[in-house]
DNA sequence: GACGTCGGTCGATATCGTCCAGCATGGCGG
DNA sequence: CCGCCATGCTGGACGATATCGACCGACGTC
């Protein structure tokens, strides 16, 4: 499906999205028309599905992250996730196996504003809440190969 | 620290962090030097880490996602975390508060990888498995404001 | 073996990025 | 209160880059 140059533009591209076309055409050792249409052609198959920019939420003053585990109550699944999803600080929730339905990571500016916002699913969901210290593998993509 | 046109270019870049400076510097209201000179300066007080590539992992063959929380045995602890740093489909990993130690998030082509791998963690830590079903919410950041 | 398709290069042209000079604004000291 | 400096913006010129069209070669099909 994906060759072998395709993979060496993901990854070049992982690294700098903002490449110029001539500059990733040099990397792989292709013209840079051969890269504009290989990536149009990642975008129209959903290889690629964003171009985006990795912020550092410390510097907009969120200095605690959290993990928290989410498990409803009977018959509150629907009204739960709903209210997960328009809590902006929520950045990051997966629907999951297991005795906890959801697994959430949340960005905060205090333990104040974590408590805040937990009260508000307190009635509705039990919650067990990780407080996260260091990140020894930040996001990255899959191998490639 | 950010003023609004800086949160106005990242909001911009969250979406399409290839845009070009001319594009951009039309989307916020200013000349294309001005936008080049904030983004030097985003980039250097590290507030933009990296511009990258958000790719779909089941165009890499990716079908399955599972969220590991991982409670090395006593004097196991460094032995595992590098243990998961090594293993490459661990495509991100927090260590945390409270009785788990690692929360990592695991990208496999089938079950039998998945148990491979776990298999090797298994003699020196307990570990907690949940599948994801779905992901009502995918990787954002924090809100700008 | 001829033909169609796919993916590639090359060169011309349009578009974009960068550099520079000059200008407006806001904060500060005399 | 006024002048001065620092900062950040703009516009234009020029070099760099993207895009488009024409063409080429490899490969698979009939």
């Amino acid at each position: 499906m994906l060759d072998d140059i395709d993979r060496r533009l993901l990854a070049v591209l992982v690294e700098d999205a903002r490449l110029s076309l001539k500059e990733l055409a040099a990397r792989v050792g292709l013209s840079s028309p051969s890269v504009s249409e290989r990536l149009r052609r990642l975008e129209e198959r959903g290889v690629v599905r964003a171009y985006t920019v990795d912020i550092a939420p410390q510097a907009l003053g969120y200095q605690l992250q959290a993990i928290v585990r989410i498990r409803p109550m009977p018959g509150r699944l629907h009204v739960v996730q709903k209210l997960i999803e328009e809590t902006e600080a929520f950045c990051e929730c997966d629907k999951v196996t297991g005795d906890d339905c959801f697994i959430a990571r949340l960005f905060v500016r205090s333990i104040e504003e974590l408590d805040r916002i937990l009260d508000r699913i307190a009635d509705k969901a039990e919650t067990s809440t990780a407080i996260v210290k260091s990140q020894p593998i930040r996001r990255r993509p899959p191998p490639l190969a």
